[in-house]
RNA sequence: GGACCUUUAGCUCAGUUGGUUAGAGCGUUUCCUUGACAUGGAAAAGGCCACUGGUUCGAGUCCAGUAAGGUCCA
């Protein structure tokens, strides 16, 4: 076996087993009856993105699941793939475009997909390529992009077959509409942000008092032409009185009424606001509900059109917006301006506000909405943690019809067409219905010459929200088959984050209930059972990481500096459920540090004897001799167990931070700076060696189990250094972690008491290394200590004394006589003198004895109250009693020891 | 306006159905290259657990309210 080297070098060891495990298939989620199976769909990431933090922490929780169900006995299939990104995508291509001066326009929607494919094939999902650095053990041979034939035959089906059942229709409806990429978007690609503006205060005069006027607030002067009432609230008393009376409109000059609807907040401004249905969505309501025809003002790249007016038209929204103020100043109509501010919506992409707009668009009416509300709130879908069931409830409840149409070339063209002549601008549903006049199938009318075909193409989610079952080859039964879908639908557990609770996890659900396995029980359908949301990854001010705030570090040069597993447990480490996480490069560095504490305790065990057969547990638990275990060799294992057990639970309850600092906790400091430190002294004794060395070979080997889904590579690595794995054979794929109950099973009593002794014995090692430091003396250096004991205690140490003296740093522990000179402190196992050269100051001593005396008096105090309440006796259960009288009783000893200690100095 | 989250050491966070003297990592200070590891070891300092009430023998933990910060929805 190679030498281990005296640091770890994370680069080689990952390149190798990532080539190993990729040429051994060992990724592929193949059907396996006798296994039960466990299966995650990766969030599809953005064809066009780039490995950011987000991904890291999200990816690494996903392959952390599939690896510890692998070596749980599960058969585990990672799907992989990513999205066509409809926008993001044709925004990156038409800027190419841009830099050769021409637009997509010039080249035609053939040509342009053309591009676009092409940019695809060649740049797009460099982010698959990254996980593979970060040892995402995904099933790349499955990799899915939703622009694939038979998944767009699937997305395209779907809107036939809904279309058919009355779920689509075509209206015209408020939408975000972004005036530079001329297409709808989601609320999900609009950001809000706040902008400081201007409030302007307009007076409309009334028609039949001339003289009189009624005034209104609005940030939106230069949409004036586009008002068509004047709303007040009907409980109003101010405008009782004028309701149902008209109004001049300034700008371009009409009779407008004044109406009273519900919606208008009296406590606003005047408390009288003006309609303007084309151009917000509250008055589009307003103007729905009170019937009044809406005049749209602008043109979609955001120009005033010639409704504006004369004065008006031509003009760009902001530019209208001044000449609009100037006017109404002219005519008297403005009565004053104000400095305002409030939040704008602009487009994710373009980066400029967003415009509500009236628009012909394609509208869903969800499927399913009760049933996917059930399956939640009935548990057959359960979300971690559980507070996001509530928002996803809440959103269900208000639930509205879902724009999926997007006025781009890039994604997948409705399947609509027109008959030619039809006037779409005048398209009923009795038009939708008729065969004649509209056409939806997923092959196209017979004679192409008489028809048109819908322009628009399908928002990006309206193709993801089936991503856990067209992944599986759904519709397709051949493609079915092959997939495995009958054996890993519904899938187990879907890792993502709250962003995108709406767009995503809530449509996958009604998705998965409508269209997979109809008839059959709910939880049949559903497309997972467990949601794991992740929290959302901030820079160490707590800001989002951000391209434009250049806060994000990139992952791959984090992979470089501390290596793929230090990198993940790190992130892990500093991910705690359901919190956003701060990000500290130091955090990311302990999970660097971690990683090298491993090596060097696989190192060590190297050289610390011969490598016996480590083949299997049972293997290593033959070579035990429980006969010759002392307190540390209990105490490890019962450790052992613990954290085996810890490490279960965190699993079921998806406490993925809580694993990591279990394990660091137990390898660190319960193996690593006691078992391996009272190691040295049992291997120096052929009688207890070989039973040490097998100790811990069972330690680490259960330890790189239990780390393996978070740090892959340096446990497959070890692994096989330290011959747990035969040739050929890897950790992560055939090999199988056993629970505290099982490695229990093999023949290993366990005495608890003497886990509890070590901890005591621990408690005065620690005791007595402060101790000499507080005199001055090094840790390391040769000590001499002298110790009053009762004979129990004395038989303790004394069968501890080679092992005490090493981790006290003592040439001598000897029993003996307390000497009033020499500096002394109170142990649980009696009063220890350190013996020095140099005499001690007994003036000091006395000082510090007083200090001690009058903190232990504190306390006794305390005790002694709880204990002297009839209450507390009563009413407090009898583990915290006795607790609490032993403690009593410890204290007063020690008191009475350290009172002895102080009048032996006189 | 509604809902949810957060507030514990200088910083970032744990704290499991209420129970001894509230923990970890990082940072700070002191000491230590001894044959696993200086990516390390030993030790120390550092906390009215946001605030105000309440329930209880007992509250960081449960309840009510207040304040500050954040997220989402309207």
């Amino acid at each position: 076996m190679p030498a281990i080297t005296k640091s770890y070098e994370p680069r080689d060891v990952e390149k190798k087993w990532y080539a190993a495990w990729l040429s051994a298939r060992c990724f592929a989620g193949k059907v396996n009856p006798a296994r039960s199976p466990y299966c995650i769909m990766i969030p599809p990431p953005n064809v066009t993105g780039v490995l950011t933090m987000g991904h890291v922490l999200n990816n690494t929780l996903q392959d952390i699941l599939v690896r510890r169900a692998r070596l749980e006995g599960r058969e585990a299939l990672w799907q992989p793939g990513t999205d066509h990104a409809g926008i993001a995508t044709q925004t990156v291509v038409e800027r190419e475009l841009r830099k050769q001066k021409k637009n997509r326009r010039d080249l035609g929607r053939d040509k342009f997909l053309e591009q676009v494919w092409s940019w695809r094939e060649e740049k797009g999902g460099i982010i698959l390529q990254q996980l593979h650095a970060l040892g995402a053990s995904a099933d790349w041979n499955r990799t899915a992009f939703t622009m694939d034939p038979a998944y767009s035959q699937a997305v395209l089906g779907v809107f036939v077959d809904l279309f058919r059942r009355g779920h689509i229709y075509r209206g015209k409806r408020m939408v975000n509409w972004c005036p530079v990429s001329l297409t709808a978007l989601s609320d999900e690609e609009v950001i809000m942000k706040p902008v400081k503006g201007f409030i302007y205060q307009v007076r409309y005069e009334l028609v039949d008092s001339p003289g009189k006027f009624i005034e209104v607030k609005t940030t939106r002067p230069e949409t004036i032409p586009g008002d068509v009432a004047i709303a007040v609230h009907p409980d109003d008393p101010r405008y009782a009185a004028l309701v149902g009376k008209k109004v001049w409109r300034p700008l371009v000059r009409a009779q407008i009424p004044i109406i009273a609807d519900a919606a208008v907040d009296p406590e606003f401004g005047s408390g009288a606001l003006k309609i303007t249905p084309a151009h917000d969505k509250v008055d589009f309501e307003i103007g729905q509900r009170q019937k009044l025809a809406p005049i749209d003002v602008l043109n979609p790249d955001a120009t005033l059109n010639p409704l504006a007016g004369p004065g008006l038209a031509g003009l760009d929204r902001f530019a209208g917006r001044k000449k609009a103020v100037e006017l109404l100043q002219e005519s008297g109509a403005l009565v004053k301006e104000e400095p305002y501010e409030n939040s704008i919506g602009y487009s994710e992409r373009a980066d400029v506000p967003v415009e509500p707009r009236l628009t012909w668009q394609w509208w869903l009416k969800y499927p399913r909405v009760e049933e996917a509300k059930t399956a939640v709130r009935d548990g057959h879908i359960k979300f971690y943690p559980e507070r996001w069931s509530k928002v996803y409830l809440h959103w269900l409840e208000n639930i509205q019809d879902w724009c999926i149409s997007r006025q781009l070339w890039w994604g997948h063209r409705i399947p609509v067409w027109y008959a030619k002549g039809l006037d779409k601008e005048k398209l009923t549903s009795a038009d939708l219905a008729d065969p004649k006049k509209v056409h939806v199938s997923l092959e196209g009318p017979a004679d192409k010459a008489r028809w048109v075909q819908e322009e628009d193409v399908l928002d990006t989610w309206a193709s993801s929200w089936l991503w856990p079952f067209v992944t599986l080859g759904w519709p397709d039964q051949a493609a079915m088959e092959k997939a495995g879908f009958d054996y890993f639908y519904p899938t187990t557990t879907l890792v993502t984050g709250p962003d995108i609770i709406f767009f995503w996890v809530a449509r996958m659900i009604m998705a998965g209930l409508e269209f997979v396995r109809p008839g059959e029980p709910l939880e049949r359908r559903i497309p997972f059972k467990h949601v794991y949301f992740t929290g959302i990854i901030r820079d160490a001010q707590g800001r989002k990481m951000s391209k434009s705030l250049g806060n994000s570090p990139d992952p791959l040069d984090l992979i470089t500096k501390y290596g793929a597993d230090g990198l993940r447990l790190g992130i892990v480490s500093i991910a705690p459920q359901g919190q956003d996480i701060r990000f500290q490069a130091d955090r990311i560095e302990s999970g660097k540090n971690f990683c090298n504490k491993l090596w060097n305790a696989g190192r060590f065990r190297q050289m610390s004897g011969e490598m016996a057969n480590n083949s299997t547990l049972g293997a290593i638990t033959a070579r035990l001799e429980p006969a010759k275990f002392d307190a540390d060799d209990h105490a490890i294992l019962v450790r052992l167990l613990s954290t085996t057990r810890a490490v279960d639970r965190c699993f079921a309850e998806f406490e993925f931070s809580a694993a990591v600092q279990a394990l660091y906790g137990f390898f660190w400091n319960d193996f690593c700076d006691w078992y391996v430190e009272v190691s040295k002294t049992k291997l120096q004794d052929p009688a207890t060696k070989d039973n040490c060395l097998a100790i811990q070979d069972l330690v680490l080997r259960q330890t790189l189990l239990l780390l393996h889904p978070f740090t892959p590579f340096i446990t497959e690595e070890l692994w096989h250094r330290l011959g747990y794995g035969a040739e050929g054979a890897f950790l992560m794929r055939d090999t199988h972690i056993e629970n505290a109950s099982q490695i229990a099973g093999h023949g290993v009593k366990l005495d608890t008491a003497a886990a509890a002794q070590v901890e005591q014995l621990k408690a005065v090692v620690s005791q007595v290394r402060a101790f000499k430091a507080e005199h001055g003396e090094a840790a390391s250096k040769a000590s001499e200590f002298v110790v009053q004991a009762s004979d129990a205690l004395w038989a303790v140490l004394e069968a501890n004394l080679v092992k005490l003296m090493r981790m006290t740093g003592a040439a001598a522990i000897r029993r003996g006589a307390m000497s009033p000179e020499a500096p002394a402190i109170v142990t649980a196992f009696g009063s220890w003198n350190l013996i020095k050269q140099i005499k001690g100051d007994p003036a000091a001593e006395k000082v510090r004895l007083k200090k001690e005396l009058e903190a232990i008096a504190r306390h006794i105090a305390g005790t002694e109250a709880r204990l002297a309440n009839k209450a507390f006796t009563d009413k407090a259960p009898a583990a915290v009693l006795d607790g609490a009288g032993k403690q009593l009783a410890d204290q007063l000893a020690r008191q009475a020891e350290l009172k002895r200690l102080l009048a032996a100095l006189g």
